[in-house]
DNA sequence: ATTAATACATCGTTAATCTATGTATCAATA
DNA sequence: TATTGATACATAGATTAACGATGTATTAAT
């Protein structure tokens, strides 16, 4: 597990990035197939997840379909147009914010 | 410049990993290193950056000293063995952090 | 004189996420 | 058959890192 103040400000693009990879899920999904992926290093809490969801949708990001599968109701999300093309700002964002940050914090690399 | 939150929760590496490989620094310094190096992609704020000196400081991760120069006050900061332990345990889980962020945004990546 | 850069400080606010709590269904088990 | 654990969602209040705004003071430049 690592600390929180770390993966703060990566909720966003983890969500929008799993939903242009796979299409449609629900929230529980996400939240499992990200504590598979990450070897359960990354375990969104449902605290945070939901409230993500309904924001990401409120902000056009996402769109949802309700439907009762096996008795339990479920969210299905899936991106929007705007919510593919923020998606896309995002990961060029993080991808270059973590070379940044390699950079800084690699000691001798190349710079001088 | 990156978002916000984003940055969130790299400040201390940032400074103590700075520290590390420089051996004696102050504020200012610290500021204009992390200003030139990212080439103004992290602007440090002084609203954060002196309290968390400040912190670090107080958490035993750095020592203090006051020195004039040029008429202008210094404080110069250096790691204690305290904050080098603790800056190996920040390096080791920030990379792992990234590499395992990596692996969620990075599509069909020898996985299955 | 005034502005910009240097060098520090503090206080109130913001906002993302967490914790805690709640509802409800289904499967397994004791 | 009562209970626990997994599934699946929701919300309200607390936490806290960092920000924004503001302030002091010195030096150099215009």
């Amino acid at each position: 597990m690592y600390s929180k103040e770390l993966v703060k400000g990566t909720l966003n693009v983890i969500v929008l990035n799993l939903l242009a990879e796979n299409g449609r899920m629900y929230g529980y999904e996400i939240f499992s197939r990200v504590k598979e992926v990450t070897d359960e290093k990354i375990l969104l809490k449902d605290g945070s997840l939901y409230p993500a969801l309904q924001k990401l949708t409120k902000l056009g990001m996402l769109t949802v379909e309700e439907e009762i599968v096996g008795g339990r109701k479920r969210k299905y999300y899936k991106l929007t147009e705007e919510g593919r093309v923020r998606n896309h700002e995002y990961l060029a964002e993080i991808k270059d914010f973590f070379q940044t940050m390699n950079k800084i914090l690699s000691p001798n690399t190349s710079n001088a």
